[in-house]
DNA sequence: ATACGACTTCAAGTCAACTTGAGGTCAAGT
DNA sequence: ACTTGACCTCAAGTTGACTTGAAGTCGTAT
């Protein structure tokens, strides 16, 4: 199976030098062998790298992608784990479709200030149901 | 109208001081007075902390969002540019659709190398659309 | 044989977005 | 009057993810 140097993998995958190095440096990924000083990749790597920039778009740090293969380079996340990212993920969805809608309602109504037209504060409340624990009762 | 110190922000909007000093400093928030040395917030402060949140998790800097308000506060963006934020969020939002699915793929699958498996691979090609071009073209 | 260009290492630098720590101030409760 | 607790300032530190720069090494084309 032919590999490819560093170069092509950067001008297929978009992955600069620099960075693939650094992914090497943090354990990210592997260069399999060298040709005189320059870094030999498996071709898999290009897909490995997608999946890598797919994760970091969705917020994952480059520890948590770490974390989701296994030493053979393979994905391999228990189940369970699977099924919390995917929910963190989806509650990201939710996050942007209403950061979005907001601003398609900002770009539609006419109101001199949103911030006080209601339907804009609905929506930010929506928004807002997922903040830290508030102390303060309804006491008295 | 009653105003509200530092406490009570970080309170009900789940925002540390050291932040909100922080955003005070590069001009993403202000106080409006101060009581001895406690800063005193406008309640709707707490609106714009939920549209700063929120903006902050689509993934936007604090210098885009500091664009996104005008001087008085007001949410202000020429319509088109809101059209492009939208866009840029629905580019978000696929990819991270794109991710769940392949974590559910990967979670149901029970292919022993996701890596070679055909739809897990078809699922990233269809996310690596987005790519830097490729100086290659078909030459030779 | 040599020059070229694409790589190499390693240390240091950068950037955003905060956080931490030391030392200080203030208003309200006892 | 005094203590307390919550704030204050300012400088420095932290984290993550890279990037940059200087100085060096190779394989290949001429």
């Amino acid at each position: 199976m032919k590999l490819l140097d560093i170069g092509e993998i950067t001008e297929r995958s978009g992955v600069k030098p620099s960075t693939l190095r650094y992914y090497e440096e943090v354990g990210l990924i592997q260069s399999i062998t060298r040709h005189g000083l320059r870094r030999q990749y498996e071709p898999q790597i290009l897909t490995k790298l997608s999946l890598i920039t797919l994760a970091k778009a969705g917020g994952f740090s480059l520890t948590e992608i770490a974390g989701m293969f296994s030493e053979k380079g393979q994905l391999q996340i228990p189940r369970e784990q699977i099924r919390e990212r995917a929910d963190l993920i989806d509650e990201q969805i939710k996050e942007l479709t209403a950061l979005r809608d907001i601003l398609h309602h900002v770009a539609d109504c006419p109101a001199p200030s949103h911030m006080e037209c209601p339907s804009f504060q609905r929506m930010l409340k929506a928004s807002d149901r997922r903040k830290p624990a508030k102390k303060k009762p309804p006491t008295k």
